[in-house]
DNA sequence: ACACAAGTGGACCAGTCTCTCCACTTAAGT
DNA sequence: ACTTAAGTGGAGAGACTGGTCCACTTGTGT
């Protein structure tokens, strides 16, 4: 009766215990810090343990990111769903934008997660599932408002954290709120009444998937 | 007499001169479609030259790159100051978006190139500068013109190819012309009368160089 | 106290990249 | 034809990755 088939194993060994919670306190620093590139090296360097205790711990890249980042994900859906609870829809909006890139100034990692740094990563893709639907609702809202102007989709709005991402990026240690600045900008132009509809159409299915999941993550 | 202290070199073998081109023609390219993080292995395998033999004739990548496009850059300018000299303002302003942008949707090593993917480069610093001026100018023409919205400065509409640029390398090869919706969103932006003041202030001087040359290329 | 599963360190393998080196080949002047 | 400087190929050095392996150490239940 002791193999109940689902995880009956026993803790861990308090040393590794120890060096488990070591591992994952240097790897959260140096994701955040110099996101999702940091190798097993370097954590383990951090860390003051050996790489083979990494991999041992954390068999590979995308299970240590899971395990750092499975709890994050949940705060930054909940300020996604927080943003979308304002009661007008424009600060809904508005409100959205700035608590996600938030996230991502803060967290470098986090963004490269979003975007697909990792293809393949379920973690990845799994974000951008929970998040998709609240950019639905809080594109509909702003819609049936009046306040954005027609023609605008949640997914060109999923693209402005790409674009002003690239800023954050770019100003990064030079700048830092070099972003908000640009995402105003953008911001007006979702909101603008020109009246001259956008060129092209908002990417759908599965194409927007494969744009939003093809971000590459900075050489060092 | 012969050694008239300044390049007095002979010309190159024939054999040297046709590899030569080779290579410039392989690298070409290679780096129009995938950017500047082509190894030189490859550029050798695909001008069907050895490596030693690229290493020859340019000791290492900037060399090369510099051979590249010392003189796309000269297009590139030129397009600038057509689309500076052209009657209307904001036509101005969005032309010379345009093209900057089309140059770097046709050939990724150029935006790479452009903001600096090889902090140090020479011809990168060059570029920058010598574009600098035209985006400088237009701007003046469109704020005394007032189709710009006032606070907006060289240095925001700089940064414009960096945050069309992102979406851009996403949808490569998914939605080719996805950028130009985007472009498009963010001039109405520009444009826009709102009579809210963009937050912060427009980056300058040394910031703003170090932000315009901190783009990092992908990785592979 | 002791047995032993669990944990650990770090050498090592394979793959990438940039760049070097030098024995061999070849174009071109006489 | 012959000489020889210029050019070439490609192995390989050295610096990075990600990831594996296993002899040795250590915590823990009895």
């Amino acid at each position: 009766m002791t193999t109940s088939g689902v995880a009956p194993r026993r803790p861990l060994r308090r040393d590794a215990e120890r060096n488990r919670k070591r591992i994952l306190d240097a790897a959260s620093t140096l994701v955040a810090e110099q996101g999702l590139g940091i190798s097993h090296d370097e954590i383990a360097r951090a860390a003051d343990v050996a790489v083979g205790t990494v991999y041992r711990r954390f068999p590979d890249k995308e299970t240590l990111i899971e395990a750092l980042y499975a709890d994050r994900l949940d705060e930054v859906v909940a300020a996604a769903e927080a943003a979308r609870d304002l009661p007008d829809p424009w600060q809904a909006l508005v409100t959205f934008m700035t608590d996600t890139l938030e996230h991502q100034a803060e967290n470098r990692g986090l963004g490269e997660l979003a975007f697909g740094a990792a293809r393949g990563m379920k973690l990845s893709t799994q974000a951008r599932e929970r998040v998709a639907p609240v950019v639905e609702d809080i594109v509909q809202r702003a819609r049936a408002a009046g306040v954005i102007r027609p023609g605008v989709g949640a997914a060109d709005l999923s693209l402005v954290p790409i674009m002003v991402g690239a800023v954050m990026e770019s100003a990064r240690g030079i700048d830092d709120d070099l972003w908000r600045r640009m995402l105003a900008l953008i911001l007006d132009g979702v909101r603008s009444d020109q009246s001259t509809p956008l060129p092209g159409s908002s990417p759908s299915g599965e194409s927007f998937d494969a744009i939003m999941s093809s971000w590459r993550p900075a050489r060092r």
